[in-house]
DNA sequence: CCGGTGATGGACT
DNA sequence: GTCCATCACCGGA
């Protein structure tokens, strides 16, 4: 009964035209110890070099080198000492864009994505974030540059219902800069009424401003 | 519910 | 040395 994949054609398009279509998919993982699976409710797009948020801005780096290879392939970074995030590359090969895969719903595999995450209260919490819903999938440095076209451990699948006119759009978390020019376009969109969506705050500076 | 903050390590200037 | 596409935990309302 599997259900059919999305093709390599679906990532090959502009980060924006593809992260509102993602929206309601399924990622799935099947790893050493089952499966998990979640529906996504939440991601961001990081287009091209010209994007001050994006990891590709400074041009192709051994760790950033997955998001400037063939669309359709996974984009894994470690962050802030401890985390990992995932991100589905896009565009034609050799066009540098990404989305990020926020938060969603697990949909399977419910009992090890806690054992993943014991920190956990709830179901919601298991994928509410990047890195949480990277934990929860069991993905990490060696799933970076992994074909989600090829039938391999991580797929991605169609949702299961059309998420048409839930779509809201917004400005990035995290990112220095969302609320200026990097925030003049709604790159961050996530499906309305889902309670797993991650909740948005402004990127907080480290250092304060002279006073 | 909310806001504040420490943890922790790799990539890059 | 500085900057993070963050999270968990704490105390207060």
């Amino acid at each position: 009964m599997s259900r059919r994949l999305l093709e390599r054609g679906f990532f090959a398009r502009h980060a924006l035209d593809v992260a509102p279509d993602l929206l309601g998919c399924v990622v799935r993982h099947d790893g050493p110890d089952g499966p998990v699976a979640v529906r996504l409710t939440e991601v961001e797009a990081y287009a091209g070099t010209a994007d001050p948020g994006s990891h590709a801005r400074m041009g192709p780096t051994a760790r950033n080198a997955p998001m400037f290879g063939p669309p359709g392939h996974l984009y894994v970074y470690f962050t802030y000492g401890m985390h990992w995030c995932a991100n589905l590359v896009c565009s034609p090969d050799g066009e540098a864009s990404a989305v990020l895969l926020r938060a969603g719903e697990v949909v399977e595999g419910v009992e090890l994505a806690h054992h993943r995450r014991p920190a956990a209260r709830t179901s919601r919490d298991l994928a509410r974030g990047p890195a949480r819903l990277a934990s929860a999938l069991g993905l990490g440095r060696e799933h970076d540059a992994d074909d989600v076209c090829a039938g391999g451990p991580v797929v991605v699948l169609p949702g299961p219902e059309g998420s048409a006119g839930r779509v809201r759009t917004g400005p990035r978390v995290g990112v220095a800069g969302a609320g200026g020019d990097a925030g003049a376009f709604p790159w961050r969109y996530r499906l309305d009424g889902e309670s797993t969506v991650s909740a948005y705050r402004p990127a907080k500076p480290r250092r304060r401003p002279s006073a």
